[in-house]
DNA sequence: AAAAATCAATTTTTCGCAAATAATTGTTTT
DNA sequence: AAAACAATTATTTGCGAAAAATTGATTTTT
């Protein structure tokens, strides 16, 4: 069963106005965007020919955006056996669980200690449009599943952004695409809906007021939650398919 | 000034007797080898033929090889300008060893706490393999250079192995890769001799004595000297060429 | 007759080559 | 001397061929 909902068929982008990037560059982001999101079941075979009629891209530019990403901890290459699509478990969600509470407690301390004005009002902007995405949540179209988890992720990083740390701010950006993965599996197979909280408005109020010992508890909580939430849909999933 | 010692010419990969590879994966690996012994100069423009010519893989294995080494801190790619070998300064040796103090302790903490006997001798081994090698130094030829980084870097992973976490142990992995590089160069253009010392083996002693305070605070002071002699190393250079 | 194994055919991945596109270098002209 | 232009060099990308693996079928054996 395969589950492509996004990107029509030509190189186009969505959220890259500019052409000028290189085909490889393209399908990179493409790809990383939809497995992300959840557009590819978490096992599924990434054939080239699939994805050379999905996406519009072609044989070269594909193989060296896989690479790249096998690299990322989201697709993974099979000797001989070509792409598919990381499969998921709750022993691999705990692992990035832990390695999200060392890196991003460790960015934020970073952060809190760095961050100017500047990086507070990318905080309060970054935060005000996800409050109102999550306001018009439910009615829109499917895609704006896809401009959540974008805003989502801005949220989070713009919050972590002032650390100065390179390797430590893509650590934790690769940790949240592959934990977002998990969290759009665990939102497709639910039943009840999504329960409000207002996890990030504390969150927010306690990284401005600087209160660092509550802000890294607050993440801590939150990352947890996360964990614990996508782990008891796994558990349901696994029930139901026995 | 190309400076490329080692793979002779065909597909022929030193560490790996079985031929049942892919190309992609062989170039991937000799690639990283060399890139992280020093046999490339670190602002080095990684042109296509001359790979070629030097590794006897074509163009497309290359191509994804570079491409896969690209997402992990070794080498870069510029938009439309090709790859070229990461450069190297102070602060980026900085981000390195900070995140190493995060990474490789959370690691050894894990490691101490979960190591068994077959861990224990896995250790014991490598740390006289490397001994060893240190004693033969300085008579050999020039690729002992290369099987002592090698026998280095089994040591320091032997001692992680015992840590479940799949994630901290690449990063572990990867970042050691990285801050081998710098510390090749400061062996490559350093004019006293290596001073000997005894860290591997104080460590080592901790760590089977599993004192996990005392174990952290040794591989601490073992990363962070090999950081300021580095980082000394460094100043002298850019001195020099002033 | 059923199960296992060998073999053939199709599908898929991997690799090398060449054309097209972009960047760089050197030259000429204003 | 500066700017525009042309020629060379290098990267990017599409395509086809070869190698490998998967699938299905036929045969053999128990």
């Amino acid at each position: 069963m395969r589950t492509i909902k996004s990107s029509p068929l030509p190189p186009k982008a969505s959220s890259s106005p500019l052409a000028s990037t290189t085909l490889s560059d393209q399908a990179f982001e493409c790809l990383r965007r939809d497995v992300m999101m959840g557009h590819f079941e978490p096992g599924h075979k990434l054939k080239l020919d699939e994805l050379q009629a999905h996406y519009g891209f072609s044989n070269s530019p594909l193989r060296e955006a896989m690479s790249r990403l096998s690299q990322d901890g989201l697709i993974r290459l099979d000797d001989r056996k070509g792409f598919r699509v990381c499969e998921i478990n709750a022993s691999d969600l705990e692992d990035i669980t832990q390695m999200r509470l060392l890196l991003d407690i460790q960015a934020l301390k970073s952060a809190l200690s760095k961050g100017d004005d500047a990086w507070e009002a990318g905080i309060v902007s970054s935060h005000y449009t996800l409050e109102k995405l999550e306001k018009n949540m439910g009615q829109g179209s499917e895609s704006l599943g896809d401009t959540w988890v974008l805003a989502h992720k801005q949220f989070h990083m713009s919050i972590l952004s002032a650390c100065h740390s390179p390797r430590l701010l893509q650590g934790c950006a690769s940790l949240f695409d592959q934990a977002e993965r998990y969290r759009q599996f665990a939102a497709k197979h639910r039943q009840s809906p999504r329960k409000k909280s207002n996890e990030h408005h504390t969150i927010m109020q306690a990284v401005l007021a600087r209160d660092s010992a509550l802000a890294c508890r607050l993440i801590e909580q939150h990352l947890l939650n996360t964990q614990s939430h996508v782990l008891s849909a796994l558990a349901l999933i696994s029930n139901n398919q026995h």
